[in-house]
DNA sequence: CTGAAAGCGCTTACAG
DNA sequence: CTGAAAGCGCTTACAG
């Protein structure tokens, strides 16, 4: 095994002796290369190149006292949700000279505070939450940590935010069913213990409402934003006496499940029956048929996110700490006329 | 603002003072608290309690020559199939006190090498690689960065590699439609530039062969693990003078369109065509029909990879260089008898 | 333009 | 069982 193995990686005290000049010459031609005379930076370019030397990079954070990483907590990355601002995020670090660590909680508080501690162990600058949750945040200490929460709010508190306005999106996407001549449109709820699923829920009733439509309990099914919540919300609104023309999932994974359940009753999407989901993730377009949803700006979500933290932690002015981002209706095939 | 603000946090020498003991005794209260006195240790525990102290990972990395994290690189974290093993490798990670940095690669080999630096940066003590491609690997000073690769190994080299085995996993399949009856398999291929896609179409093709049936040319389609390609491939193979009845699809993704192309002709799965896919994604279970196809245990690839990077790290015996992991035949509703 | 020196915040032989 | 001291590998005022 030669990994591991062999001599030591070069320090800046090798290539300074190699170089002939003093370390400090070396660490400016790295790091501010105008303050050194051309001769001496071509000839320390030069050995730093020879000898394939690359800085220690926790000899500089801790000496600059900046990690040079941040730290991006998700609920599930297997959530196809997830990806995209995650890649956002770190489209948008590497751009900054920042790295990106990961962090999956499995929705459980504990892991959660162990990530807000790698921050306070300074080995991330700060955290970029998507978890709509964060533990102890009554603690000073916890209070000292730069965090910018991406897609959900924290109840309750003011910290930096990028998000999307979930109520409006959720009523836009119900009047274009509306517009349809849908008179009986359900929705498949999302956890309501989550705010945003809540946030579809109300948007998808204000429609209704102002429309003059029926959106009482009777139109509701329970959903927990997953495939077979949705089978089994489908089912069950199927079953009832006057069945709806239209259903407005409150996700895109679970209105996946309203499609199977449609399709095993025998009927048939568009034409029997409007299904429209919330997301626009990768797959919505190869839905069978393809999903008419809300598309989330996902890549700009993280994007932004990054950039909130990147000022937060240089101390910029606040800029805006809520940050709402647009939506946009994407109509498919899997929703047409009543 | 206050993120930034405040006083700085403490230091081991406050923790020191305040309990009044020396920094070393602080330290080895946290690092090996057996050498410390009881009663030492417990007040040193309350002090830290009460300041709220926490350890500086970046100046403990430096002193330790360790960075506590590895580098999982990936070519794209929106593909469905890479997030559970990202998962695996971070569950075995946390485990074992290491912490993941994310490098997505966008099929780049500068950002690729870019990651590589990152290791002989010392900011991750190795790196998982998925990407199939290691730039740069004659460098004796990259050869000297330790390194596991996960599913994709790399050609020409032998690097510690935990996969399955591609080929026969293909012709796992292809057997199961051949004993449902079929006489005209179809295979819609991966990008062929990839060894796993070469593997899987060789897998299709023995298969074909040992039972006496045409593997030829007319029977394949080239896909690039798209959608897209998939949609493209399923309707160029319905168009061929005598249609194939089962047609295997090199992944789950493309499968999705292939069942689209078939919807869109009029055809029925599995009563007209039976569809084969691979790698079992998450939604392969809600496709429409719901997709037979091969499970790849990618938890157990991450986690496996992680033990692997760790066992190098430690510089433990090199146990097993090339890991073949088993993987699962999902027999669900898309194929049926010819 | 360059070097000597201090210091970032820890850990760990070494000595007692 | 504990402390004084060295040192991990850098960067950056400070002085010249």
């Amino acid at each position: 095994m030669s990994a591991g193995r062999g001599a030591p990686p070069p320090t800046i005290r090798d290539i300074a002796r190699l170089a002939g000049v003093s370390t400090a010459t070396v660490s400016r031609t790295l790091m501010q290369p105008t303050l050194v005379a051309e001769e001496t930076r071509t000839q320390v370019l030069r050995t730093v190149a020879e000898a394939g030397y690359t800085p220690n990079l926790l000899a500089r954070s801790l000496r600059r006292r900046e990690a040079g990483a941040i730290l991006v907590v998700v609920r599930d990355i297997v959530n196809p949700f997830y990806p995209e601002i995650i890649r956002g995020v770190e489209h948008a670090a590497r751009g900054l000279g920042f790295n990106v660590l990961m962090g999956n909680t499995d929705d459980d508080p504990a892991q959660e505070l162990d990530y807000l501690r790698l921050v306070q162990s300074r080995r991330a600058d700060g955290m970029i939450t998507l978890t709509g949750r964060i533990p102890g945040l009554d603690d000073p200490a916890v209070q000292r940590v730069p965090i910018v929460l991406a897609a959900e709010p924290v109840p309750g508190h003011d910290l930096p935010v990028v998000r999307i306005d979930n109520r409006a999106a959720a009523a836009e996407i119900t009047r274009h069913l509306i517009g349809l001549g849908h008179r009986r449109i359900a929705h498949v709820t999302g956890p309501l213990e989550q705010g945003l699923a809540r946030a579809r829920l109300e948007g998808w009733r204000a429609a209704l409402v102002e429309a003059g439509l029926p959106a009482g309990d009777e139109m509701v099914a329970p959903g927990d934003f997953r495939v077979p919540s949705g089978v089994a919300a489908g089912q069950a609104l199927l079953a009832r006496p006057d069945r709806p023309t239209a259903i407005f999932v409150a996700n895109d994974e679970s209105a996946m499940g309203v499609l199977s359940a449609i399709h095993a009753a025998g009927l048939r999407v568009p034409e029997d029956i409007s299904v429209a989901g919330f997301d626009d993730i990768p797959f919505a377009e190869a839905f069978d048929p393809p999903l008419t949803t809300i598309r989330q700006p996902r890549r700009a979500i993280g994007e932004t996110a990054m950039a909130m933290l990147h000022a937060l932690l240089d101390g910029s002015p606040p800029a805006e700490r809520d940050v709402v981002l647009p939506t946009e209706l994407i109509i498919r095939r899997s929703t047409g006329p009543a």
